[in-house]
DNA sequence: TACATTTTATACTCACAGTCCAAAAAAATC
DNA sequence: GATTTTTTTGGACTGTGAGTATAAAATGTA
């Protein structure tokens, strides 16, 4: 991430979160940064797209920190679950990004609107993932209904007690989300056992494939993109990378340790270089599809 | 309610649902409308005033509603319960609220966050009253979580079909709130079981009590204006009716009964009369305070 | 040093909320 | 039906803030 770029964005952030997003002018956040117009102009295209950058750093940021979680652990274990969904809203909390989210969703921007629907989206679509993890396969049918109904409970007894507003800063959410997890379970297993559902299946994996796709073929021009532009470059490891990377996710064949591996030392062999910023993005992407993926197979194993 | 006003806020509820809140200006209003600017701010101080009273009007309707179905019924069969909440959610769906309610809770005036905040409020106190009275005594210390917890599940189930997509106009409540409550069922019975509560009770009522001498005072304020004026227009009735009720207020003597036949008569007498907005909404706060007064007394009764 | 890129500062356009006001229209009053 | 009062009209005017344009200065690069 260009220096200046992430200094604008942390500048950015500090007055959001001072002044509120609405309240806050162009003007304001170029005097908190020190820079003029032309230069935020210079990197973003828009105020929006400046909350835009906010949200898809600290996005990357949760994602991250999750996987990390679980990296060796066992899948099924409902307390690295919990620690998942604590992670994000820690850093949710951290970067105060609940009113940009508000802020962007309900921006007149069609963009801005996508941007947030697919989040949510890849949010329900993980928790459904990972509640088959937890719940075993004769969880499947609920689990879209389940996730949805995770994120509604917490959301909305967050939202409660902050318009209660008492203790301001000091809300727990280490006690919030294992109580919305107990609640959870209850329903799982009333779901399960008196096979009540409502949402089903269907529609997440209509709408996640449907997302996936999309993806893919963007993901996949990009990294052509960037090939190109390590041949031309004469970045004989890049054009290696790149093709490796490009070839693997059209086929798939390779585990999810080879490409973690991969991808970890693409970055590493880039970290601090003009391609730093593209490389870390795309091999992000890249790990959250295979998530995606991985997710994909077990659920058609069993 | 105002011929002219009603035209503005019909039309401009028209527009809103055309175009969007936030891509609506006032001058769209004005012209859907066939008014001029000066009288529009003639009626409101600002376009945000315009929201608040669509919201206002279908807040008092969906009240309403509910307290019919209601009458003269068993107040703890289920079935009712879910009737009174689908019909909340029509009313939102008849008119397009929900952008509404996110468009004012978003916007960055004060005023308008606090309507929001009001009503959402009295919304969760409404319901945890009523699961006092479908769940019995024991439930108490748990309505709170699970009024919150309801309206979570609902509104992102709701969320999550709209992003979806598909049928636009025809998803079905009718279906979602049966299916809700199921689930707050599969909670409650297990919160009152194992006793494992989150917000239990004395949030909700700090807050409602807050909010209940607050609003208590501001009625009681208007009242006096109202018996002023009519006191000095001679209406001999009006004088006796408000002052009857002002009494009932400070006191709480009589019964729900006689109260709601007083209001009635009260309205009816000013039916289509200059003085017929003002009594209506004054009566709607009346009838509104006591639910929540009958609430509070069937929770210490036992 | 010479050239390219980035940054700055400032002025400008545009859209829209909200104010103001004098003239016209409508309603109420006598 | 004439007069007075209230409401409505329409347009001009203010203010704010987003985004554009650009020439000059600063910074980097070879």
């Amino acid at each position: 991430m260009n220096e200046r770029k992430l200094k604008i964005i942390l500048a950015a952030q500090q007055v959001f979160q001072d002044k509120g997003i609405v309240a806050t002018s162009v003007q304001d956040i170029l005097t908190a940064a020190g820079i003029s117009k032309g230069t935020f102009y210079n990197y973003f295209t828009s105020k929006n797209e400046c909350l835009l950058a906010i949200l898809e750093i600290a996005n990357e940021e949760s994602i991250t920190r999750r996987r990390k979680l679980l990296l060796g652990q066992d899948r099924s274990d409902k307390t690295i679950f919990a620690l998942q969904i604590v992670t994000r809203a820690h850093v949710d909390r951290e970067r105060n990004l609940l009113p940009i989210y508000e802020a962007v969703f309900f921006s007149n921007d069609d963009e801005m609107r996508t941007f947030v629907r697919k989040q949510y989206l890849s949010e329900i679509s993980w928790l459904s993932g990972r509640l088959l993890e937890v719940y075993g396969p004769e969880s499947e049918p609920y689990n879209a209904d389940g996730a949805v109904m995770l994120v509604g409970m917490m959301q909305h007894i967050h939202h409660f007690v902050k318009i209660g507003g008492r203790e301001k800063n000091s809300f727990n959410y280490d006690q919030l989300v294992p109580f919305a997890i107990r609640r959870l379970d209850d329903i799982m297993t009333s779901m399960i056992s008196s096979e009540d559902k409502l949402l089903g299946k269907a529609l997440l994996d209509k709408l996640t494939y449907d997302d996936n796709e999309n993806t893919k073929e963007l993901l996949m021009k990009e990294l052509r993109v960037m090939l190109a532009r390590f041949e031309k470059d004469k970045e004989a490891k890049g054009v290696e990378y790149a093709t490796f990377l490009l070839e693997e996710i059209v086929t798939g064949n390779s585990g999810p340790t080879i490409l973690e591996s991969v991808t970890t030392s693409f970055q590493e062999h880039y970290f601090s270089t003009p391609y730093a910023d593209e490389v870390s993005k795309l091999c992000f992407q890249i790990k959250t599809m295979k998530d995606l993926r991985e997710k994909g197979t077990c659920s058609t194993n069993k």
